[in-house]
DNA sequence: ATAGCATCTGGAGTTCACTCCAGGTCAAGA
DNA sequence: TCTTGACCTGGAGTGAACTCCAGATGCTAT
């Protein structure tokens, strides 16, 4: 797969794809032999994780860390495991920043609509 | 309320509230005679409502515009209702990248320990 | 009155995560 | 073979959201 295909998969730029490779979010991608990318699926796999971590959040050089650890093999299991849970107890609160916010939001929304409705608006 | 009152109050800085009033995403505060800054409980309650929506990640510029609306009083209601709106409709799919990653990692997590007890990785 | 600490402002600096660019290489069609 | 369009690299540039700094001013306790 080139990486305009991949681009186009997984709407990220080849620009961006570039730089999760050099960033280390994803292994080396396969290249031809003129050196030009042909992501395997097993590449592409690593493309959609980061882009599903990247969407969440997850800062680069945290996916960047579980990538190296992973090249090292299973003696890093552990630390893995590891990183993985902080990363998972991290977006836990942001879940919950996240669900204050909404419900801040749909607290206010609703006044909002009282008001649009009756022309006054509570509080302020 | 002191600057470094509030700062220790809502665990910002005292750089992050006077920047977040130049930004416009709260009203300017009060001040002394002396032109120091003296937060009422109103002020309080915008920095409180500042820092829940930039926490869920909220852009900077997103609140200034509601706090803009806000001082044009009455006649842009409309408006603001329909900025909460949108932004309400942002945090929603943040949530579900985060609940989708958080999903990815709750698997990932059961894999490595059960890798970590039994020492056998399924796939990789 | 003065030392000393808090706070002020405007503006420069930093970090993160891209994004863009120049100048060159690769590969497929006419 | 030549052209054309996709792709390459290293490195510079960008935008967002702070963060830091210097030099000045405000308060408070001796």
């Amino acid at each position: 797969m080139t990486i305009s295909e991949v681009s186009r998969k997984y709407g990220l730029t080849q620009d961006t794809l570039r730089y999760y490779e050099k960033a280390g979010m994803i292994p080396p991608v396969h290249r031809t032999a003129g050196g030009l990318r042909d992501y395997t699926e097993e590449d592409c796999g690593w493309v959609e994780l980061a882009k599903c971590m990247r969407g969440a959040g997850l800062q680069v050089e945290a996916i960047a860390e579980y990538v190296r650890l992973a090249k090292k093999g299973d003696k890093t299991i552990a630390d893995r495991c590891r990183l993985l849970k902080a990363q998972r107890a991290q977006l836990q609160e942001q879940l919950q920043s996240v669900e204050a916010a909404m419900a801040r939001l749909d607290y206010k929304i609703a006044c909002y609509e009282e008001a649009v409705k009756t022309g006054v608006l509570t509080w302020h």
